[in-house]
DNA sequence: GTCTATACGAGGATAGAC
DNA sequence: GTCTATCCTCGTATAGAC
């Protein structure tokens, strides 16, 4: 069951994912979910409120999708580092890549360039908060003598963190055109051995 | 001396960069440049063909910023792999941060979702070439005996490429909004450390 | 809450005079 | 190579009937 307000959210995000904001106009969105333009002023202010209302959307879902600092404690000493990681990684992508989430991500990473609150919410949400998480995760590991305490947290998390961004954008457009996906998957793992060896084998810290 | 068609094209450049291709109307640009729509048609045959010939310029100034390997296998020689790394990054940032190229580069990604010759330009420029320069580097520098044996090029390579990455995409996002960029660049610094001191002691490869 | 009707500026593009 | 004039569609948005 789902309301006329609701059809054109859902239009919006797939129109606006595939064109870009301005590249879809009002008469597209409700020529989708059949109904005349004006209508659509019933439900919505503007065009760019349907935006507004999109990226607060999607703010909620990201927030919900982090976990606390107390289930990472309790999490983290039942498996192995290199799990750990494996199994964030697709609990991650089970959260963030619903077509949904996966549709306003692009969106965010399409008017980030001219958008002040699409590029906010890129800065936080794809940058800040998976770098605090991983600092977090490693200080934990570190704490629980599961790795050895010779690298920065801030170190390890930003190699992890970011590394995982390039492949995440990779990943983004491979996916956005129904490219295999495959190597990217391998080197993302890859990835994960990586730091998981190096944030095991302490290989001496700064001088 | 600049032409009316090249200042079109440098109009369009700077348009589609701030507003997207779609965000940007071909009375924009002629109102722009001081000719009336109907002269921007002698230059060029519609508006998609002026983005065409924008990624046309990019291609070819991408491909001329490539060092070739002989370049590479004299200038690894001459300084310490971590110093190869920061100057190499100076560089590329020289070439490749020309306000102009800097602007095709935004434009590159904000079509790639949509444009096909888009998505193959950053495929190919911002992850394919990068990666293998990197894993080029990584061999001449075991061949020539200034890092480790034991950890693969290619796993090498992989890190320093998709972390820069990352911390380069960041980088746009800042720099397009003048956000302070001190802090990535800071990070870029520590990155490229962390690797070069990985590839400089083996830390053990594959079991 | 949806429709018809309507407004009017902006969109890409062309024909033909100069 | 540039201009004026013109085409017709698409753009957002509102007023008011049902």
């Amino acid at each position: 069951m789902s309301t006329t307000k609701q059809k054109i959210f859902n239009t919006a995000v797939d129109l606006f994912s595939r064109k870009g904001f301005s590249g879809v106009s009002v008469r597209e969105i409700t020529r989708n979910v059949g109904i005349k333009e004006s209508s659509l002023y019933n439900h919505y202010k503007n065009k760019d409120d349907i935006l507004t209302k999109i990226f607060d959307y999607f703010q909620t879902q990201m927030q919900k999708a982090t976990p606390t600092k107390q289930y990472l404690q309790e999490k983290i000493k039942t498996i192995p580092p290199e799990q750990f990681w494996e199994t964030g990684l697709v609990n991650f992508q089970k959260a963030t890549q619903t077509p949904q989430i996966q549709k306003i991500s692009k969106i965010v990473l399409l008017e980030m360039f001219q958008n002040q609150r699409a590029r906010d919410i890129a800065l936080e949400e794809f940058f800040t908060r998976q770098q605090k998480l991983a600092v977090m995760i490693f200080e934990i590991m570190q704490e629980s003598n599961l790795i050895g305490k010779d690298n920065d947290p801030k170190v390890l998390a930003l190699e992890y963190t970011y590394g995982m961004l390039g492949l995440q954008f990779e990943y983004n457009i491979l996916s956005n055109w129904n490219l295999p996906t495959k190597t990217i998957q391998e080197k993302m793992l890859s990835h994960i051995k990586f730091i998981s060896e190096i944030a095991k084998n302490s290989i001496g810290g700064e001088n």
